[in-house]
DNA sequence: GTGAAAGCGCTAACAG
DNA sequence: CTGTTAGCGCTTTCAC
């Protein structure tokens, strides 16, 4: 099956190349019936275009390239965790599948100097139609610094700093975190510890600063021991807890910056003796497997991850983001949160 | 930044775009000064060669695809559990980067007809020096079949049948789920459940067949009630496992094919208040993040997953798999699994 | 060891 | 509405 090119599709269909073109790109100034000659031609051979060839001729490219943390990626991929990732590859992906785009997920190495290094060659050898930057690329200055230069337009997902060229898209993680917290005070908690995640990832600073925020909207400003620092994993939550628990005080409820740590403080709960949610509240973030896993259900936030993706992909391929540092208006979109109740999270004991 | 082409390191290093060519792919017949001076050049500009031009012009292409079964991969990113992927992408990706090569994602739809459209168009549009086909694609004629035509070498990982062309990459899942039964059984355990996997996984009937075997080696015939259907994940875990508690003789171990079922297995049988290793033993399959968030943790099976796909890239890139319905001798490559002995397994309680 | 020419498969101007 | 002529940036002949 040697490959079919666009002259075989045109010597089938009877017409010239550039026929062929305009009907396989759907131009105007193709009579009905030629573009249907061409379609059935192109059908009956199996013909689809060469990207390559494409995009070496025309002015754009075919691919989207995600960014992420090379170390993040590769821990997540080895061991599990990397949700967010995942909900970005299938909204991005869809998107881009519709469109004949493909999705290229590049992880990029640390330090401004490799990442800098990494970047310009993977833009120079893809020539990317448009770059996704996943959190905490989003927010490495090295990287913004070669993407404003090489005129790729891109969108920073979940970036924590609101400055930088491209367009932004973030969640509110100060607001949900807040939310979160308002709900454990509204059931009576008063003693709630935190458990900041991924310290690379800006949102685990903003998730910690809603939490204080709403505490100290009460007056509430917990103790040291109550506010605990994790890795965003399993393992690092049950530690968190373990400490937490560990007080004379120990706290009521338990709100952890992500899930698998919440299903660690769960199972480090489990192991005093302490049942969630009467003996303890516990709240997770981010809606992922572990928080259906657990036992009682976690309570936790969602985040439109995937549609976000999605609108972040379709956003670049029409065209719609400026490259470069662009107007003076940041371009900031935000995404709405969702609380979702589950069993794991009650009243306050009294 | 406009965009430095072979052209501009050519004139910078003061030499034809042939010997530029010729430096940067590492081919013979280049002086070591004019090799040096080149090099400086690209590396002062910031060049690296567009990927389009490269497969436009030369024989090869720096793409490998992994068609991935579309409805899978997309209940899989949406809502975890898609580690066998995760790994995937980890092993094949790292390889692809040491070469220049890129990765590609793409889910595959449904159906003979789909597929075989959907796998023509990617390998017209795509032309990629490799594609690697995760289960259950692996094992889908009509993708095999475009494949075979089409002359793209490619890897089968997993698959459950042993024809077709390609090179298959398989992992003893029978064998496997023998010796882990074996151990069950070493353990003292007769009456000892079993949970079927997704059933589009050829695995899944791979690892019954081994679990079968292994009891019938002691004549032992276990009852309708102790071989459950899950799909995976945790939930039908939960209800194959409250299922097989609910029997009067109740069993003593459950084997589940995947780590998060024998998660959900594991919270059942806590709900009935059996406890792991004591009351009950439980071992799931994968080494997944569910066998390490599991109370206790999980006895399972650990699959060289990101070294096999890092394998078959390897293989493809090198041109060392043979496109085509290939040599008479069929292509096996069989993986090493390990039996990973965590607490959720136990003599059998007398 | 190096260079000049040709062309990969397509799109982008222009013509008609 | 359609076809012709040039390239896109590289690798591949084949000369030197």
């Amino acid at each position: 099956m040697a490959s079919v090119t666009i002259y075989d599709v045109a010597a089938q269909a009877g017409v010239s190349i550039k026929t062929v073109s305009r009907a396989m790109n759907g131009e105007r100034n193709v009579s009905a019936a030629t573009q249907e000659r061409v379609r059935a031609a192109a059908q009956a051979l199996g013909y689809s275009p060469s990207l390559s060839a494409r995009s070496l001729a025309g002015a754009r490219s075919f691919v989207i390239a995600v960014f992420t943390d090379a170390r993040l990626t590769a821990d997540h991929w080895r061991d599990g965790g990397g949700e967010d990732l995942a909900r970005l590859q299938l909204g991005a992906g869809d998107q881009c599948r519709r469109t004949g785009h493909h999705l290229l997920v590049e992880p990029v190495g640390h330090g401004p100097a490799q990442a800098r290094a990494e970047v310009k060659a993977l833009l120079g050898a893809l020539k990317p139609a448009g770059v996704i930057l996943a959190a905490p690329v989003s927010d490495d200055p090295a990287v913004l610094d070669v993407l404003d230069k090489s005129e790729t337009p891109y969108v920073r997902l979940a970036a924590g700093a609101p400055d930088g060229g491209g367009l932004r898209m973030a969640t509110r993680d100060r607001e949900a975190a807040r939310a979160m917290t308002e709900r454990l005070l509204a059931l009576g908690h008063r003693r709630i510890g935190f458990v900041v995640g991924e310290p690379r990832l800006g949102a685990s600073r903003a998730r910690l600063e809603g939490f204080l925020e709403a505490m100290a909207a009460q007056d509430l400003t917990p103790p040291d021991a109550f506010i605990q620092h994790g890795d965003g994993g399993f393992r690092s939550g049950a530690e968190a807890a373990k400490l937490m628990l560990a007080e004379i005080e120990r706290p009521t409820a338990i709100f952890a910056s992500s899930d698998e740590m919440a299903a660690g403080c769960m199972a480090a709960a489990a192991d005093r003796g302490f049942a969630a949610p009467s003996d303890i509240s516990i709240a997770g973030f981010g809606d992922g497997a572990a928080a259906r896993v657990c036992r009682p259900q976690l309570t936790t936030v969602r985040l439109p991850l995937a549609a976000m993706a999605a609108e972040a992909a379709r956003r670049l391929i029409g065209g719609e983001v400026v490259a470069g540092r662009g107007g003076e208006v940041p371009q900031d979109l935000f995404a709405a949160f969702e609380l979702v109740e589950r069993a794991s999270i009650g009243p306050r004991r009294r």
